[in-house]
DNA sequence: ATAATGTCTATTAATGTAATAGAGATAGAT
DNA sequence: ATCTATCTCTATTACATTAATAGACATTAT
């Protein structure tokens, strides 16, 4: 999975949209000049958004952007997926659960990619423009949302190992 | 973090040189030949692997390429890195680290994308060749290997979520 | 010598990325 | 009605990356 520069200004308008949601429609110059943002390339990505049904407009003076859904229900992995792609490091999670079936000699390199992403997915999928945005994003306040069926919380006994947080 | 086709060639050849380990050198065609490989490209790949210090050649008749460690010494994170760059989604980690520091109105969102390299980190620092190669390839045997120093394994609770298996 | 092999540099076609440009459509203000 | 601010849509562009292919060169075993 890889963020574009284009996927990260599309993090950041929404993360602006979130901070000024309820407030109206806002202008894509507001957003691109709050964000510091390419504003002709921005108006390619908030159409896209919309069109994704993410964001809202409103044409014609007095027009602009808005969330269509609180920022608490809008997931990062949403955006990323739209402007991005599977977050998966090769090819998409279909494909590699079908590789991991049928390619026997590479199964086990499949299902570390596989692993990879769902790691991703659990992160992205249980963060919010609202963990994020706006005055009070907590970071640390992530995965506490609505669990709208059954409790499927659990607790995992996970290894932790040193090097982790080296680059290169 | 994005695995290409030239990474996932690069992976494959170094499984298959794992797999004929202690075998002597191996030939660029065979490795072709036996993982389905474009041998030009190939030869591309290898040298890189080789000035990295991964693999080691021999020139001439007889020659071919061979493994400079053994499989358990080799992480997947060293190969992908070397071929595709940082494990992070955007940047690297020094980088995102930086703006979390610098960036007040978007350390939130950079946080979270390094989270996601750690993640990833995480998994493919802690997965050798060994792992995923050759006979008795068991991927359910990973990250118990050598602790040289101190013991640093300890256990976190982590939340489980549903939806995550689902890509777009 | 000769044949088999790795080494190195160059080239290429196709694609993706990050924009920029400009004409058109719509809605509000007057 | 007209004007103006705004979103909408299509095209174009420069540049970089990807995934190769080609061929001359260097080295080694026999």
């Amino acid at each position: 999975m890889k963020i574009s520069q284009k996927g990260l200004y599309a993090l950041q308008a929404m993360m602006m949209l979130g901070r000024h949601y309820q407030q109206g429609a806002i202008k894509i110059r507001d957003i691109a000049y709050e964000e510091n943002l390419p504003e002709k390339f921005l108006e390619l990505i908030l159409l896209e958004l919309k069109n994704a049904r993410i964001v809202e407009s409103a044409r014609g003076a007095k027009g602009g952007y808005q969330l269509r859904r609180s920022p608490s229900e809008i997931r990062l992995s949403e955006v990323i997926r739209l402007i991005d792609g599977p977050l998966a490091p090769f090819g998409d999670a279909e494909q590699l659960r079908a590789l991991i079936d049928r390619d026997a000699e590479h199964r086990a390199l499949y299902q570390v990619f596989l692993d990879v992403r769902d790691a991703a997915a659990r992160i992205l999928e249980n963060t919010t423009l609202a963990d994020i945005s706006g005055p009070g994003a907590d970071i640390s306040k992530r995965g506490r949302r609505q669990r709208k069926k059954k409790q499927e919380a659990s607790v995992l006994p996970m290894v932790v190992h040193g090097n982790v947080n080296r680059e290169k």
